[in-house]
DNA sequence: ATTTCATTTCGTCTTTTATCGAAATGATAA
DNA sequence: TTATCATTTCGATAAAAGACGAAATGAAAT
């Protein structure tokens, strides 16, 4: 009960994964891509990932080899859409999160994973 | 920036604080009536107010050898005020809330400050 | 079938968080 | 001014969170 709500706001009390939430807005990612916008280990972005998942802010996508990381745009949970859409509101930060999409959209998947 | 985001986040990332916001909302509390509707020691509900108090949600009010804890109703962040006023919503369980709010109004602070 | 390569899981480490009891603080009452 | 008592601060402890690198997994291409 009372543990949905509390899993909620630990997802968002993370700068990296608001990062990540945001930066989905923009388009889909890997986690090789998101790993190149946050300078973190391949394995900590999928941790933050997994919890954002958990959360139900996301939802993932296999497409060949990568796994495309996606908004959920369908939550079953009214709280998880009132965040996602006033994402903004909550994240003041906008030179942050301009510079992110600004990055995401040179980022190419191919290059970047090694 | 950002870490103001965190800090509202983090804030309202534990059962306890909620329940505290929620209880403040009906009436102010000092610490050793907060402390019987939780069952934690002084210091811990200490604790919890301080964040509680850091993140704005709350401000305190001197009466004699209490301290009153009371909600923010003026905080100069939006996103606090937006919280404080939809906290039923973001809160889903209601039966918690309920009950706690029973509980503090027949709490009398005389008797259980030992 | 084997290799390749993105991703996840695992084990470890460090930092942060929630909690407590005891000692310090601060204000009222005697 | 001394005693009382609510509260805060301090020190300690246990659990959770964030991070990493290495090993395991799983899908695609050879």
């Amino acid at each position: 009960m009372i543990e949905q709500t509390i899993k909620l706001f630990k997802a968002l009390s993370d700068p990296n994964r608001l990062r990540i939430l945001k930066a989905l807005q923009t388009k889909k990612l890997c986690v090789c891509e998101i790993k190149e916008l946050l300078g973190l280990a391949n394995s900590t972005v999928s941790q933050h990932l997994s919890i954002l998942k958990d959360a139900s802010f996301i939802i993932e996508e296999k497409q060949g080899k990568w796994v495309n990381y996606i908004i959920n745009s369908n939550p079953s949970d009214v709280r998880v859409s009132s965040i996602l859409s006033a994402l903004d509101f909550w994240i003041g930060d906008k030179e942050l999160i301009e510079k992110d999409k600004s990055i995401i959209q040179v980022i190419d998947r191919i290059t970047i994973c090694e």
